[in-house]
DNA sequence: AATGAATGAGTGTTCATTCAT
DNA sequence: GATGAATGAACACTCATTCAT
């Protein structure tokens, strides 16, 4: 029972410091001072600065995809699929929003690593759009385009609410937003 | 007396250098080798690198947002303000994605810097949404919600579009973007 | 005429110091400091400590491999060539005895970066052996062996100088260590 | 209760990586590594890092001064005292270059913190060479300068071999270096 | 007006050493 | 005794900014 916590701890501040500031406007000892450790001791589990990031990135991003793909395929109907994924989005949002900020912001310099493209959340979505025009749901339309627009809707949503723009749990709202984007899936076909 | 025009080739070249690396990605000596122009000559028009940054930003933000403005202000309903509006973001696009993208990475760190609200281009889409529920156009919808829902339509279609996830230009998706972003506002109601 | 001497002054201090305690013993800090000159001003001349060190070492190498072989070519037969490069050796030693232990203390490091083989000091060596076997002035005898003794009877002065077993200028004791030499390799025949 | 030979496989290790990339560029953690030893253990048998290189260089160097000084004590003349030295030196490199190499590149460093100076190689040497000229064997000279000599001949025939200018085992050289040694001595006179 | 050398504070990273377990 | 996580003081290097020419 070793565990300071000292993993936890620098995951903890670093995603909280580049939410608030982005990478490049955090510095190590930043990081090493908000989480109460020395930085050599932070690079212990973290290789580099870089890796450190990436490793945040990648792992929320894949853990995201997975629950969604998961989320997708509990659910029986394309209009119950996008509600759920829509749901989950919000409810990953409310539980840390400074996690999904931090994802949103460093998403341009970070999502080229990521190279397992099947975890992305993005493929989710994608996914659950095929398979409503397979089976006949809903009207063929570019999968690309309606995903862009799904992922849109509640992205910028998850922003404006970031933004000051929208108060509140975003929860209670994903039953409206889950409306919209099936409403605008249709409507691109 | 040849206008060499330092400042457009300073402010071209950090457009493209800040699109492709981010801000912090890119020095002064980056810039100055990439406009032809010494170190020195660019602290004339410019007093620091943060100076630049904003200035490049807010002036492509007011200048979408007035043009948005415009556009809603010319058209007669909805539909068509919507329209004119998505159409314009494409052209936009279409016509300097390098610009595009710098705007879309570096919102987060130069948009709180920007205090003019009334020229911000969501701004122009959220007049256009509440003069319609004014006008009895559409039924009544949160209009920050609504709005980012047309902005998230919008702008992640551009974002698959760098990412390339779509391919070829934007202005001819205009016009199902357009349907998209108002059956999305539509299903908010 | 902008010369600070920047360079000059870098270069000077950086050859003391590191043949007083050696590269890895001397930081760029200490090089900066003795130099009179900032630490940033040390990298407009040199890219790296690496740069530097390997720079100081790789031209005083081939500038004393030249003057070696200027000295051999300009001698007629093979005891007034190992005389004269001998006697350089020694005034070599006596103008610098900082870069000559520099060069001594580094060449293990440094040695290997530098590809140039003909302009090496043992190459001039090597080669008025091999043309005084070829002119039937000595025996036959292996070269790089014979050189090894020719450098060994030279450099293991110049380091016992260094090590205070052996005092005053060395240039006195040319004749004597080339006749030491001459005989060396007379023996190995 | 077995004797892991913690020390044994630190020392070997050590000497390995230091000969190879020199003290400064071997870190503890290396060392440990290639030993197969916590860092901990390893400040049990030494206090520091640098009592570690000045423990290996002080014992090797004073084994083998101890060791000249015996063969030349055994044999009864200067020659036979030379060439029983100089023999011995070819089968210390040939039974551990990497030993002798890392003798050759730190002395510069961990020389002057030996202070037997009677336990050192070349006092032996010295030694060797003021009772031959008490004994009327050879000419007077200057017993550093012939030192020097005879030093220089050994070592950097040592040095070329580990330069990849030499190959094959040194012992079978032994004789003609001695000749050289001796021959080198007497031209000095 | 323009240059680019110089500055110096700040960065990410390494590593000898310590010490709780 | 042994471990290896933690420390913290270096270190090499970068870069926005200044200023003498």
């Amino acid at each position: 029972m070793r565990s300071t916590g000292v993993k936890t701890r620098v995951d903890r501040a670093a995603v909280d410091l580049f939410a608030a500031r982005g990478i490049d406007g955090v510095s190590i000892a930043d990081i090493a001072t908000a989480a109460g450790v020395s930085q050599g001791a932070l690079y212990r589990h973290y290789r580099s600065k870089d890796e450190l990031a990436a490793q945040l990135f990648t792992i929320a991003y894949r853990r995201t995809g997975a629950e969604l793909a998961a989320i997708a395929a509990a659910e029986r109907d394309f209009a119950n699929r996008i509600a759920g994924m829509v749901a989950h989005f919000c409810a990953v949002y409310d539980r840390d929003p400074a996690l999904f900020r931090f994802m949103l912001i460093s998403q341009h310099d970070l999502l080229p690593r990521v190279d397992d493209t099947e975890a992305a959340p993005v493929a989710a979505i994608e996914t659950a759009i095929a398979e409503a025009i397979a089976a006949n749901e809903i009207a063929a339309v570019d999968i690309a385009t309606a995903a862009a627009a799904v992922m849109g809707i509640i992205l910028q949503t998850a922003l404006f609410h970031l933004y000051g723009r929208l108060h509140g749990p975003l929860e209670p709202r994903a039953p409206a937003l889950a409306r919209a984007a099936i409403a605008a899936v249709a409507a691109l076909g």
